[in-house]
RNA sequence: GCAGGGGUUCCCGAGUGGCCAAAGGGAUCAGACUGUAAAUCUGACGCGAAAGCUUCGGUGGUUCGAAUCCACCCCCCUGCACCA
């Protein structure tokens, strides 16, 4: 058996991870030996966002201290919905739907984890596997009983559930913890696992497994819950204006999720760093010293940037992702050969190609149409602000009617490419029908 | 079922017959400043290039005119009752 690295609860302090652990302490001796542990990941999409990402990279480092990871895809839990510290009761989706979304989540889970490396390899489970078949009787007895809703419905996550004026919580919500707590004692039948770890708001769920394993099975286990993640502004992480960012590369490309990244603020992203890189809390520090030192523009973004693009997209994703963002924020567009334009498309770079007649239609409105803005206000204003430059060049509201001569082949680079920036960091390469 | 409270533009939340596309805040977008930061200032923020058009749970109605009044309906919350 590998060796375990007794650090590494040390490790993930230093690096701001631990938000709370049950057993008094107890959890650094349990870690001295190889354990078993599990985070469950539910569906509620076809992909994770990067709000799983610090639980999911937190497995990893579990398993490079020597470790078992199991990632738990809650094909069941997803089809109740959890209640913890949502304002609002949620729908149901269908079972065709959530397991789709299982079996996606379980190729997802499985890129961050080695399944190959001897006793600690990693386990992918699915909590339907033993509850689809569990009849109702036998659950109420067997596992309702050693819940008190006097203490559930204490518990702050679904607080707001309770007391709030204008809000409820369905039964069906509210047994999520018993099954979540169930997953927890039948792991530790299955596989002796005994750590469950989770974001912050999973503390009531996990507690609730931690005494239903001691209950059930005389188990000993232990919790721990990480940070949930916050940027010093106070906006919620892990938004921009297109919306989420998502992990697969369908839905957040590569060139998408990099720029994510570089836009941290100077006052997350060493702490980012530490959650989200594998980079030594000793490096981090290095790097944040010398950013202070230089003054100006500083480095972490960057580094930031190329390792957690590289951890989610590899290398080449993040190859793409730098080719992409060096030709459009440094040097100059006119620059780009053809092939590096034809790259840029490739790489992800949003692209559509242009009709070969523009008809009526106003430059407003190909804008929109390809994707650039919701509506045609934010273009508009761009228009005239000259916020709108094509291949470099402003292009004011007079143009709106004349997408032609915008558009013109002469004008073109390369004699096909267009380059359209809408504000400061939106990019579109149109291309005309050849 | 009864009683009471409530459903407003992305979110929170004002508005209780015309001056309301609807205060204020947040989020978001754009500009200036910068480092593809932060802070700050400016502008935008239902749709539309514009003229104009469509909104305030739903449907009808009253009115010259309704988010605002009336009727019915739907949904949510709180309490009570019924059931057991």
């Amino acid at each position: 058996m590998a060796g375990v690295d007794a650090t590494l609860l040390k490790d993930l302090d230093r690096r701001g991870l631990i938000n709370q652990a049950t057993g008094d302490g107890e959890l650094t001796q349990h870690l001295t030996e190889s354990r078993t542990l599990y985070c469950g990941f539910d569906p509620t999409a076809d992909s994770l966002h990067i709000g799983s990402l610090v639980p999911l990279l937190t497995l990893k480092r579990f398993q490079a201290a020597g470790h078992k990871p199991i990632a738990l895809v809650g094909g069941a839990t997803g089809l109740i919905g959890d209640p913890s510290f949502k304002t609002q009761e949620r729908s149901l989706n269908t079972p065709e739907v959530v397991s789709g979304w299982v079996e996606k989540l379980k190729r997802q889970v499985s890129q961050f984890i080695d399944f190959d490396c001897g006793d600690n390899s990693a386990v992918v489970a699915n909590n339907l596997d033993w509850t689809q078949d569990l009849n109702v009787l036998d659950f109420l007895r067997d596992v309702g009983k050693h819940f008190s809703v006097n203490n559930m419905i204490n518990k702050e996550s679904v607080k707001q559930r309770i007391q709030r004026e204008g809000e409820g919580i369905s039964f069906t919500e509210f047994s999520y913890m018993l099954l979540q707590s169930m997953d927890f004692a039948e792991l530790f039948k299955r596989y002796n696992c005994t750590l469950q770890i989770g974001g912050s708001d999973q503390w009531g769920n996990i507690t609730g497994g931690v005494d239903l394993a001691r209950r059930q099975h005389r188990g000993k286990v232990y919790g721990l819950t990480l940070p949930l993640v916050t940027k010093a502004d106070g906006t919620k992480f892990g938004k921009t204006e297109s919306g989420t960012i998502w992990l697969d590369a369908n839905r957040t490309s590569p060139y998408a999720f990099y720029q994510f990244w570089l836009n941290t603020a100077d006052a997350d992203v060493y702490k980012f760093l530490r959650y989200f890189t594998f980079l030594s809390v000793d490096e981090i520090d290095e790097i944040e010293a010398a950013d202070r030192e230089r003054a100006g523009k500083p480095e972490a973004q960057g580094i930031l940037a190329r390792e957690v693009t590289r951890l989610i997209h590899g290398d080449e994703g993040l190859a793409a992702a730098e080719r992409i963002s060096r030709a459009l924020f440094s040097g100059d567009i006119a620059d780009l050969s053809e092939s590096d334009l034809e790259q840029l498309r490739l790489d992800g770079l949003p692209s559509s190609v242009l009709p070969a007649d523009f008809g009526g239609q106003s430059l407003i409105n190909l804008l929109v149409d390809a994707g650039m803005a919701p509506s045609g206000k934010p273009v508009k204003d761009a228009l005239g602000r000259n916020a709108v430059l094509v291949n470099g060049q402003a292009v004011g509201m007079e143009f709106n009617a004349d997408p032609a001569a915008v558009f013109s082949a002469d004008r073109a680079l390369c004699g096909r490419f267009f380059i359209v920036r809408l504000g400061k960091k939106k990019y579109h390469l149109f291309t005309l029908e050849s």
